[in-house]
DNA sequence: ATACTATTGATAATGAATATCAATAAGAGG
DNA sequence: CCTCTTATTGATATTCATTATCAATAGTAT
C-alpha cells in the first residue's frame, strides 16, 4: 500500500499518526493512497464519499480525525479560502508535488494552480522572512498566498451583474 | 455620523446598504462608526459583543448581515485564517489603513500586521498578475496574503513541544 | 403626518466540525 | 497462531458559527 510512495515511508507514517505507537490502519492506510492517487484539493466531505466507494463503511469522524492529523504532520496542506469547507491537497515534496499556488474563482469556487515565478517567489519571500521575524520577533512557519477573482467561465456573468 | 468620516461619505454608504434605496438605518451608523473608530481585526461575536454596549439591543443576525453587506462592497476587509471564525477589519484606502498583510500565530490566534516591502511588493505582484490573468484566463481582483507561525509568547512552547 | 416597505431582531434552522463511547482491530508477547 | 492490551473506529449526539424566517419596527418619500 504506502510502501508505493518513497515520499511516505512506512516508518514515517508511523510517525504521522500518534506520537507514541500511532497504528497504521486500514483507514488510514486507504487515506493515504487516496490523496497519493488522486491528485488535486478536497474539502473532508469529497474526501469521505470518494473514498466510500473503494473503502465502503469508512466513517466521517475517521476522516477529519486522519486529515487533521496528516495535515499537522505536514504530509496534507490545509487550505481555507472563506468558503465554510476547509480543503486539503498533498504537500509540497511529494513526487510530482510543486511548490505552487492558487487561482480562486469567487462566484464557483474554482481552484486553478500555478507555479510560475517561484524562484523569484523564494528569493522574494525570503527576504521579507528574514526582515519580520527579526523585527516582530515572530517564527515563521510558512506562507499562505492565493489570488482570487473571476475564472473565464464566470467573467461574463460577473461583468453582467456590474 | 457617518459625515465625520469623508473616507465613507453618506452617498456612498447608501450605495453600499442595498442596490436600490439601501436605508441608512442606526444599527449600520453603529457597525460603520465602530469599525473607524476601533482600529484592528473583529469577529461578527467580538462586533456584537463590543457594539452592544454603545448600541445596546443591536441583533446579532444584523451584525452578520452588516458585515457582509460592507465587506462585498468594500469597506470591509474579509479574512479567514482557519480558526473556524471569520475576522473583518476596515479595508485599505481609508484614513490611517494601509495596505498590509498579516504575521498570525498558529498558537494563540495573535495577529500582527506589517507594512514592509508593500512597494517590491506591488512590482512583484503586478507582473505575477498580469502574466497569470492572460495565461490562465483569470481575472484577478486581489490576493491574499499572510504568513503563520509562532509569536513570541509562544515560541518556547513550540521548541518545548517539538 | 401618512403610507409604503426595507430593515430589524428574536428565534429557529442549517451545516461543518468535534466529542462521546461501546465495539473493533492493530500490534506486542508468548 | 493465539491472547491480551489498548489505540482506533464509526454511529451518533453535540457544539457552534452562520443563515433563514417572519412579525414588528423604523426610514423615507409624498
Ligand atoms: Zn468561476
Ligand atoms: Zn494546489
Ligand atoms: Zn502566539
Ligand atoms: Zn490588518
Amino acid at each position: 500500500m504506502c510502501e508505493k510512495f518513497n515520499c511516505c515511508t512506512e516508518k514515517r507514517l508511523r510517525e504521522c499518526f500518534g506520537h507514541a505507537g500511532g497504528r497504521l490502519t486500514g483507514p488510514r492506510r486507504a487515506m493515504v493512497d487516496f490523496f497519493h492517487m488522486e491528485k488535486g484539493h478536497f474539502t473532508a466531505e469529497e474526501v469521505f464519499e470518494k473514498l466510500s466507494e473503494k473503502y465502503p463503511g469508512i466513517g466521517v469522524a475517521t476522516v477529519y480525525r486522519t486529515l487533521s492529523a496528516m495535515a499537522d504532520f505536514g504530509i496534507l496542506k490545509r487550505f481555507d479560502f472563506g468558503k465554510g469547507k476547509v480543503k486539503y491537497e498533498l504537500s509540497d515534496g511529494h513526487e510530482g508535488v510543486r511548490h505552487h499556488h492558487h487561482l480562486v474563482c469567487s462566484a464557483c469556487g474554482k481552484i486553478l494552480e500555478y507555479d510560475d515565478f517561484m524562484d523569484e517567489e523564494k528569493a522574494f519571500f525570503n527576504k521579507i522572512k528574514k526582515t519580520l521575524s527579526t523585527r516582530y520577533n515572530f517564527l515563521i512557519k510558512g506562507h499562505s498566498l492565493h489570488f482570487y477573482g473571476f475564472c473565464q467561465k464566470c467573467q461574463k456573468e460577473y461583468e453582467k451583474a456590474k
